[in-house]
DNA sequence: AATGCAATTGCAAATCGTTTGCAACTGAGG
DNA sequence: CCTCAGTTGCAAACGATTTGCAATTGCATT
């Protein structure tokens, strides 16, 4: 849920400590997510970056995105339609419900979900290595209803 | 679940109460969907249509599947990485664990599941609409089962 | 601070899955 | 058979993402 509690995690030391080098692109591209709440896409990133550094190019976002996926630092979605977006992957785990008409992505977990989950994939005979959860909805009509 | 005790669904005279044209390639596309347990892309849709008619081509099978799935008559799935891939629609809904190894698909189902997910979109204040719950993971290797 | 070189970049072109414009073709009601 | 809107195959266009390559840059080393 994006605890606003959370440590900011240091990607920069995290990066050097993998002996991946820190460029002025990354260092832009970084700082973007962790200022960022939402679930923006590579176009969206690379346009905040661009109101930073006018060079930055679109690839070298693809290319963090990937690179940083590697690392465990960011989490890719592909939500039904769009393109990629992504998050950082600091906070708890959790799984989203996407408004059909506003596009708003809510975050939500349950963990008796996740522990049905562990038990049908024990049941088959496998082990979850990760999983999508995402719902697809729309606001409840407040129709005296209840 | 593809129960073999379900009634083969009439997909032509569906279709023709949708005023939609029974041609051809989509007289063999049908049958092709109406004969698969698994769960093909379009290119293996297509190489199995060509097998059949050599004249068929990738669009038509593109534009058939479209055209089935505003129907409601398949359903289509973006599992992670490869391309969309396809099922009937005439069985009961369930969700995919799928083996990060092999590739297979494995079809399950959880009302409990179902129900939480209800639920928890309802505190929410949103009606599902539809959803997606894919699990990945390998077999388990100790305790053998099946 | 200057050097050396592999890592990284921007750019353009390529890739992948899918969609689309269009002229030719065809299903099905008359 | 006729007719004609629906449908097709083909090629070209598409959107998202990746990649080859030459130029640039971080940073370990003097
Ligand atoms: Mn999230
Ligand atoms: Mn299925
Ligand atoms: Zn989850
Ligand atoms: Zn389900």
């Amino acid at each position: 849920m994006n605890h606003s509690a959370q440590t900011k995690p240091d990607y920069e030391r995290e990066l050097r400590r993998a002996g991946v080098r820190i460029t002025r692109p990354r260092r832009v591209i970084l700082d973007i997510l962790a200022a960022t709440e939402d679930h923006p896409d590579a176009m969206e990133i690379f346009q905040r970056a661009s109101t930073i550094d006018k060079s930055i190019s679109l690839s070298t976002v693809y290319r963090t995105m990937k690179l940083l996926e590697g690392m465990g630092a960011i989490h890719r979605h592909a939500f039904e339609g769009g393109p990629a977006r992504f998050e950082q992957a600091s906070g708890d785990h959790h799984d989203h419900l996407i408004d059909l008409d506003t596009g708003d992505v809510i975050e939500f977990h349950s963990n008796r979900i996740e522990e049905l989950q562990d038990e049908i994939a024990r049941e088959l005979g496998y082990e979850i290595v990760h999983h999508r959860l995402e719902l697809y909805g729309r606001r409840r009509k407040a129709s005296a209803r209840k």
